[in-house]
DNA sequence: ATACGAGTTAAAGTTGACTTGAAGTCAAGT
DNA sequence: ACTTGACTTCAAGTCAACTTTAACTCGTAT
């Protein structure tokens, strides 16, 4: 059974356009036609729901193809690849201490600050960041 | 003592050329010129390093600048801006979600995985999302 | 038979966030 | 006097990621 690209679009929350895209640009595999229609598998889905996830954090679609892309079947899994990965997982890591930070500058805005100036209570969440 | 755009541009890690455009669109105040050149206070570099958190968090522009001047400055704070927090609270907090998930999906692929198939073990980290 | 809805392609348009380029100003150093 | 380096403005260019438009093709229901 086969799935038409509004179903996949109604399954993966992706406008038909962006599967048409997505497709251009090789990030998803081409569909077989059935009388110049696309015929999605249901493993397509998947696929997009991985897609999904990553864009919803704003991985960069050259950033997705290649991880879907090198993705280790049964054996592979590039050296090239691995590190890559290391450092996608280190950059999350990252983000979700960002995120932690500003949560706590939201909070703080939201239920007791009494600053009364930006100034005076952001340096407490964005302290840090002394590299390079 | 002021600052001039260079010493705010590696205080804050923007370019200068960004600086000017954040004060073009009004997410920054235009800050006093001397003989043509703008004088930064500190402060200036406070607000900047806020905006360059929610930046890092791929927060638009507008919103920064709604978070920013809608600031509960003493007193005030109105319900759409308290609102709007709350809003954004919730979406952080989404977003952790999903690079927790985004996570467990890359160690999978880093260490143990075995699956042989995107489909086969991404399911595990893509479940969910059933609404609307 | 024909109208409808959902699909097709290719090309052009949009948006947000910057960056770059051109042409000029200014203070300090040689 | 003049070069340098860091700045200025304003307009135009860039980039990723889509979306929109135009013109067309199907299969199905009336």
């Amino acid at each position: 059974m086969s799935l038409s690209i509004g179903e996949v679009a109604s399954r993966t929350g992706f406008a038909p356009s962006t599967l048409r895209y997505y497709e251009s640009v090789g990030l998803v595999p081409s569909p077989n036609r059935v009388s110049g229609r696309r015929a999605y598998e249901e493993t397509a889905v998947d696929r997009l729901q991985v897609i999904a996830l990553a864009r919803s954090l704003d991985f960069p679609l050259d950033d997705i193809r290649e991880l879907l892309d090198g993705f280790p079947t049964a054996t592979s899994a590039s050296a090239r690849w691995r590190a890559a990965n290391r450092t996608r997982i280190a950059a999350l890591e990252a983000q979700a201490a960002d995120i932690e930070r500003m949560l706590g500058l939201l909070r703080h805005l939201a239920e007791d600050c009494e600053c009364g100036d930006l100034a005076a209570c952001a340096r407490v969440w964005t302290a840090r960041r002394e590299d390079a």
